[in-house]
DNA sequence: ATTAGCACTCACCTCTGATGAGTGCTAATA
DNA sequence: TATTAGCACTCATCAGAGGTGAGTGCTAAT
């Protein structure tokens, strides 16, 4: 149905969707017939318009004011109207000079990540770090904290480090714990997550590890380390940015989203969505499903190295975002983070 | 010359700061003669609250409302008038109760402190770990990222664990980092932070150590990645409770908060200012010499094991804070997560 | 020394009318 | 038949006016 609209109908929403965008007013007939030289008078863009409404792409907020589009509108406007150009090759080294990556842990990266998109982008930026199930084993370690208590330390093939504290057999010695992080590190080097873990059990369910004690120690304490999810991390950058959007500007709406922004597990369930899918994705407005992101899109991309370990980037703003500037800076930055993190492993 | 308040003064001071504590609003004289049984009239409470206001300790916002303590009257307040009172068994245990540290990492414990402290003052609460500077070591390792780069992981007693990315001789192999590491965390095992700087120093000094290449160049590594602080990490919880307040409810108070937290750096400066300290420390206002942070009080305390490894915890909020009430919970709770690091260590 | 009394101040609220941007409808026009 | 000029109408926004009430400072009485 959207589809049927005609060239007119669409020349004039994507006008108004854009002065809106710049604006974040109604927009009036009068200004689009005059603006965009569509030659069209007033009246004709009132006729139009009103069709545009009935359609539910725009609506007003009272009588006397201009239209702003719907959520749907907006929708359109992504699907059929938004023409994303791909960056030249000065604006891309451009970016390629905002981001500062010598000598970084990965948390730097992630945080570095953040701070140039939010900065480039004047919303807010948000990264998710390559999730530890998409991983892959490098090194683990285990260290003795106190009578039953170990801190194990997993290293992934691009030096993400997380830890956990379990619970184990307090008859372990250091040089234990030193075989079998050896032992383990040896064994496991290079499987992905996934495979690890199918490994392990495998290898518990066979009956010849059962002869050496340390072995089968070693199976059993990288069971209780590694079968659970690891919570993933997320960062978030500028998020004073997003509240000097006018849409955000009344207290009430201001909190909301700070909390919003505290709860790591609504942006974490939020970036999770677009986690399967490649290239770049636009949540717009109530698809976030999510009261204290009301009136929120979301622009992301996934990051991997070739090994896997993806990660998700991306910037969120009003709905009244300026897409077709920020989609070529997350698409990039994505391709350019992937890139990095190649580079984290590989041999130059 | 604060001191030479006389007893009725002083009595209708506080009643008007705690009048103002619990309201946000000016308070009138007729408040303070009825609510309080001063047994004055309105007009002579007025008579003082003139005096009150000449010293500088109110002011008022115009002439027809009430009164309300400045900063110094706050400061009078705190230094004189406050009295805090010790939880009291009950009242810990509650306390007790709602902290869950079972099986936690370092960052997991400084996150729950943060949280727990900002639900139960309904303020911000901050908490910035341990300092590297103040830490025992416990072990090192290296691990190699790609050429010439290697990523080092530190673990302190308390298992604090921290990384950092180094660039080294790209010649070292696998084998050669597994001896240096443990080379490393046997030699410097068990020393603070501060001594293991010495002795790395002295060692690479001494002659004889220049016959054993390797040796030598584990010294060289650990410089390259203890000489350096790291940086300090802090954690934020509830930065929407403060917002809530009535003296941040407009935008621009809102943004220049949420600015403020975004800024680890600022943060960080502010909680080492009582870093040395020992107990409670108030920081009010201006004290905080941060633009960004007017109208901002900070109560904070350190916590540390024996062992050193020293952190800071504290609930920021409006100069008009409950700090009758808060201050208990601060001083509880860093004694509480002091005993907690040190479990971490101990053999319970 | 304390307090009752009183004139005074001023933020806050509500009501009012003016303004102007923008609309919908209708009739004239190309 | 599609377009547009014209016009009445709507309604948010703003400024000014008047009323209200909480609170003050001062003075004179207790």
């Amino acid at each position: 149905m959207a589809d049927s609209l005609n060239e007119r109908s669409q020349n004039i929403l994507e006008a108004i969707v854009e002065d809106y965008i710049s604006s974040a007013e109604p927009v009036g007939s009068r200004a689009i017939s005059r603006k965009h030289n569509l030659n069209l008078s007033p009246a004709s863009v009132r006729n139009v318009m009103a069709d545009l409404e009935e359609m539910g792409l725009l609506c007003s907020p009272h009588t006397s004011a201009g239209r702003i589009p719907t959520e749907k509108g907006f929708q359109y406007y992504i699907d059929t109207l938004l023409e994303v150009r791909d960056l030249n090759s000065n604006e891309k080294q451009n970016l390629r000079n905002s981001y500062r990556f010598q000598n970084m842990r990965m948390e730097d990266i992630m945080q570095e990540v953040g701070r140039v998109l939010s900065s480039l982008s004047q919303y807010t930026g948000l990264v998710m770090a390559p999730k530890f199930i998409s991983t892959v084993f490098r090194q683990i370690e285990f260290i003795r904290l106190s009578r039953g208590r170990l801190l194990m330390i997993y290293v992934s093939e691009t030096g993400l480090v997380q830890n956990k504290v379990i619970e184990a057999d307090s008859s372990l010695t250091t040089s234990d714990l030193e075989y079998i992080s050896n032992y383990l590190s040896s064994e496991l080097n290079g499987l992905s997550i996934q495979e690890v873990r199918t490994k392990l059990s495998r290898e518990l369910q066979e009956d010849r590890i059962h002869y050496d004690k340390l072995k089968k120690q070693a199976l059993n304490l990288s069971c209780a380390a590694l079968q659970d999810e690891i919570e993933d991390q997320i960062y978030v950058s500028g998020a004073s940015l997003i509240l000097g959007q006018p849409e955000f500007s009344t207290p009430e709406q201001m909190k909301r989203l700070v909390q919003a922004f505290e709860s790591k597990k609504l942006l974490i369930e939020l970036l999770d969505r677009g986690h399967s899918a490649r290239g770049v994705q636009i949540f717009i407005g109530s698809e976030s499903n999510q009261v204290d992101l009301e009136g929120c899109s979301l622009i992301t991309s996934n990051f991997s190295n070739q090994k896997g370990a993806i990660g998700t980037l991306g910037v969120i703003g009003p709905i009244r975002m300026n897409y077709s500037q920020v989609v070529p800076i997350v698409d990039f930055t994505a391709q350019l983070v992937s890139r990095v993190l190649d580079r984290e492993i590989g041999q130059d």
